[in-house]
DNA sequence: TTTTCAACTACATATAGGTGTAGTAGTTTT
DNA sequence: AAAACTACTACACCTATATGTAGTTGAAAA
């Protein structure tokens, strides 16, 4: 026997608060868990009432907004389940979000039985969330669009070892070259990456690059 | 009036291929492009036939395996839609194969009409995957689980600003204290972290720390 | 209240790193 | 063949980092 699935919702729109609220209060199965208008009011009530899953949206005309609320909420509450429904899937916002710990990410023109699915879904460790932001969590991933500097075979060489951490002389023993050659081609990929230390320069290619 | 979907199919075992070659020859609004039976094979043929989406298996019993193959196709076809269909669904191979450029995941288990919509998902731009998958590739941008080392607050706003690229002396700037003190908590991150250079600490702070 | 600890200052010293300039050998382009 | 480019070596000079040691202060824990 399986015990109902208790559901906050936080909304600042009535129609679209109520709409959930009615919903899920005639849903089998589910019960639901507090109704909240602004994230403030949602952080304080959310941990004690502790509901399985959130229904959390991001714009809030005042006050802290979702993705916000959401890193407060999963500070104090690591196993929350919060799944993100809002009108606008910008890609930001969707990677703002799961970053911030939301597991889903659904439009609101979300049909019900779909939004009813969703939750079972989250329940379950699912991370429901439409085709089109899959897509592009999955792109995310993807290497194959990331090459950028033309730097040459040498040089990416260097960069690499860089990016493991490897100081000047370690380098030039791992290419057999002396260290000044390493210095040499150092400088030359600061200039094709503008910037000029180290430190920069790992940053820049682990942040946007092909290392390892 | 829209085409039919073209479909390559990449697996070693004759039943699942042929089952996947009947079913796709049954299935209305599908055409089989080509079915192979190693990695090898698919990579001279496929890009000839240019199918809609390739279902790609993973593990061969010899030559090349899924992964690689993906990589290889998507760098002569970088649109090509791929789908991983496997038995394993290990963290590693999942990520992996995302890296490579598969825009989705499913189980071999998957039921045929799952597998005729997942295809479809993958032409309309979506990312098939189970829910179990989408959960593990949403917790991999979920920054909230990945604390690990106890740096004081302050240390914690060095070693941000450290991976921002900035010198001793910018940090000091910075936060309104000396470069000596600086120096004194960089000490102390590097002692914390295991690590013994700027890069170093940049590096591990990045790859699996909270930073911005 | 004594201890512990974060945050800080300070000094010393050795090594790593950043930058400019210059020249050689081998390829590829024109 | 001349020009352009990659990979390399080399020297010089100065700055940034890394590391150790040592002491002060205020707040929190024992």
């Amino acid at each position: 026997m399986e015990n109902k699935i208790s559901v906050a919702v936080v909304e600042d729109n009535r129609d679209i608060r109520e709409g959930l609220k009615i919903m899920l209060e005639s849903t089998e199965g589910f019960v639901l868990s507090g109704v909240y208008e602004s994230t403030e009011k949602a952080i304080q009530d959310i941990p004690h009432k502790n509901p399985d899953v959130v229904l959390m949206d991001i714009m809030f005309p005042s006050g802290m907004n979702g993705i916000d609320c959401v890193k407060v909420l999963k500070d104090t509450m690591p196993d929350l389940d919060i799944l993100m429904l809002t009108s606008y899937s910008e890609d930001d916002l969707v990677f703002q979000s799961l970053k911030a710990g939301a597991c889903g990410y659904l439009d609101k023109n979300t049909s019900l039985p779909k939004l009813v699915e969703a939750i079972k879904d989250v329940k379950n460790g699912g991370a429901p969330m439409t085709s089109l932001i899959a897509r592009m969590v999955v792109k995310s991933f993807n290497q194959h669009h990331s090459q950028e500097p033309d730097l040459t075979r040498r040089e990416k060489e260097v960069l690499e070892q860089l990016c493991q951490g490897k100081s000047y002389k370690m380098i030039a023993d791992s290419i057999f070259v002396s260290e000044d050659t390493v210095r040499f081609h150092i400088k030359k990929i600061y200039k094709k990456l503008q910037v000029n230390s180290k430190s920069e320069a790992v940053i820049k290619a682990i942040k946007n690059n092909l290392i390892g």
